[in-house]
Formats: C-alpha cells, structure tokens, sequence
RNA sequence: CGCGGUGUGGAGCAGCUAGGUAGCUCGUCGGGCUCAUAACCCGAAGGUCGUUGGUUCAAAUCCAGCCGCCGCAA
C-alpha cells in the first residue's frame, strides 16, 4: 500500500519506524518546518525528520497545508503521489477536508488516549493531572472535528501512581507504534468495524501553559504529586527556581506552614491538606537534573524552609 | 550574534570578591564496635581544579580565547 506519514515529534516516531518496516510503499513524510530552538537558537530538525532521513524517505515541511504557497505545493505534492492511505500522528497541523478526502482509504490518526475522552493536543498530561488510573492509545479514522473520528482500535494501558509524563509518553509512543501496525493490518483484512464516538463522554486537553507548572502548596497533596507528575512542577526556593521531576506522596500529616519543608532528609513539603509531598529528582537552576540525595548533598535544609 | 548560570577526586557542593599547604557532605576500600542495620567509631586510597595561552616570584583564584553541561526565553 502507498502511504503518506504526517508527524513531528519523538511521540511520532514509532509509527513512522513501523510503517518504514512494514514493506509498505512510504512515498513521503510530512513534518513540522525545523524552527530555530534552544540555546544558540540552533536549527533542530524534527524528530520525525531525523528518522525519515535515516530510512531515505523524502520529507516535506510546509508551513501550513491550509493556506498560502505551501499549502498549494503539499496539494500538488499529495495529489502527485496519490497516496492510499495517510498516517497522521501528532502532526501538530489541521488537515484540510480536501487531504483528507485524497487517498482511497482516508487518513488514520493515532491519539494518545482512550476516545472519546482527553481529546485534542495534550492527553497525556491532562491524564496524569487528572490523576486518571488508566489511559490507553486510540486509532481512529480522521474527519473534520478535532480528534472526533469513528474509532478503529483502541488500547488500553494502566498508569503507576507515580509514573511521570515521561515515562507514560514513551510507553503509549511505542504502544502507538504497535496500535498502528494492528489498524493497518486489519485495514487490509477489511476486518475493520469503525465506531462512532460519544460525545457526551468527551472531554478536552488544550496545550499545556508554562504556568500550569507552578507548584501551589495550598493545593492536596495529591493535586501537587498531579502537578509534577503531569508537566513537572516548579517552586521557587531562596529565590532560585526548582523544577521538580519526580515525587510521592508522604504517609501521615503535618502541622506547618504549606511550602514548608518537613522533612529535610528526604526532602518533604507540606501541603494545603495537611500531607506531604516528597521530592525524588529535582533540578535546581542552572544546574542539572538530579536525584534528590545528591541534591541534598551540596544543599542543606533546614526544618520549616518555605518554598513558594 | 536572544538572556544568563556553570565546569574542583566516583556523586553533590565550598573555596575564587581582597592570588601563596585542595576542603565539606556522601560514596568506595580496610579495620573496629554491634544480636543487627541505609547505624556508629577509626583509618586509607582517589584530583592535570574543563582546555589553551597570558599576567605574576607564585594562579582553582586575575585576563583572553576555545570546548562541554545546564536554566530562562522562543
């Protein structure tokens, strides 16, 4: 089968390594323009574009497949090619009706999370703020409303208590990877069985803000675990900002002042229910990200800090 | 040329402002104590102070360049 992939981020990846190794034909690989990124403002190709140069697929970047030049060059481009089929997996671009009409079979998109609910940019971190129990990856068959096609598989997988975004994005990346390969191969049989989404049971995950990282210590414990957890947290401490990576929730209470640290050995900060937060990896500015005892090593506290 | 921080034994840091014996908390190794321990006590090994050059009687420390790592911002 002629494919088309559309994707830019690692999330991506996967499904472009499994359709690269299916045998099928992969005529090309949409991506997101290289945007000028990090220190130095050095150009940094996409992740999905890294992996398509690695298996020699020729990569397009326009800048938008809805209007402008771009827009009527990828037409060109797609209609050339006359795809049967077009991936898309966080692509981070709406695709217009007249792509998705194009090839013989539509577009199929991977999503990660269990549709109807957590739809739209960000699940994964909406999932782990809304200390969910359980997530999952969905392929569905793309129309026009954002994330609202006819399901096709759907995968479900149960979150740690303590599993970090990082670690569940790398799992449901390659459990994307896996979804795919099935909705492909069942695509093929013809052994598909859409189904249509309820949206009653829908819910949405709009991009992540930087300020939805600021640790509020007036909040449960839980919320704050939530917090780190979901788009790493951050508190300011003597002035200095703390981002913090991994924690837990302490067993027992606290009476002290929220943002006070209650115990200094291992780290632990009092929160607006009377629990605790303790504090597993941290990274202090300017610094690297590190193991809380090795924090601690260069960096005393005492009983009763506050961090705000 | 986006702004800024930082590079010191295996880890995390201090020392640098006012150049002159390489230090702290851990880890490692050896020994001791203990019913026992991620506990405690004693001892030891381990560092070209990122790199190159400059200033100086003398540079981890001052100056310049280079390399690396990181935060912010996009």
């Amino acid at each position: 089968m002629k494919i088309v992939f559309m994707g830019t981020p690692d999330f991506a990846v996967p499904c472009l390594r499994t359709l690269a190794e299916s045998g099928h034909e992969v005529a090309a690989v949409f991506t997101q323009p290289d945007k000028p990124k990090g220190r130095g403002y050095k150009m940094i190709p996409t992740p999905v574009k890294a992996a398509a140069l690695e298996y020699g697929l020729p990569v397009y970047q326009p800048l938008s497949l809805r209007k402008g030049e771009d827009a009527e060059e990828a037409m060109r481009i797609l209609r050339d090619i006359a795809p049967e089929l077009i991936v898309v997996t966080a692509y981070g671009q709406i695709l217009p009706k007249e792509i998705l009409e194009l090839p013989k079979y539509g577009c199929i998109n991977i999503h990660a999370s269990l549709l109807p609910r957590y739809r739209g940019a960000a699940p994964i971190n909406h999932v782990l703020l809304n200390g969910e129990k359980e997530t999952g990856v969905t392929s569905m068959q793309m129309s026009e409303g954002l994330d609202t096609g006819d399901m096709l598989i759907k995968r479900a997988a149960p979150i740690g208590e303590n599993e970090t975004y990082e670690e569940l994005y790398a799992r449901l990346s390659a459990m994307g990877g896996e979804v795919l390969a099935e909705t492909i191969e069942a695509l093929e049989k013809g052994t598909l069985r859409p189904e249509v989404q309820d949206d009653s049971l829908s819910c949405y995950s709009p991009m992540i803000r930087k300020e939805m990282s600021a640790l509020d210590f007036s909040k449960t414990a839980e919320e704050v675990h939530n917090t780190i957890r979901g788009v790493t947290g951050f508190a300011m401490l003597e002035g200095k900002r703390l981002k913090v990576f991994r924690s837990e929730i302490a067993n027992g209470t606290y009476n002290a002042v929220n943002g006070a640290v209650v115990d200094t050995k291992n780290f632990a900060v009092k929160c607006g229910d009377g629990r605790a937060v303790i504090f597993r990896e941290v990274q202090p500015e300017g610094k690297k990200r590190m193991k809380t005892e090795d924090f601690l090593r260069g960096r005393k506290l005492t009983e009763g800090e506050l961090l705000t």
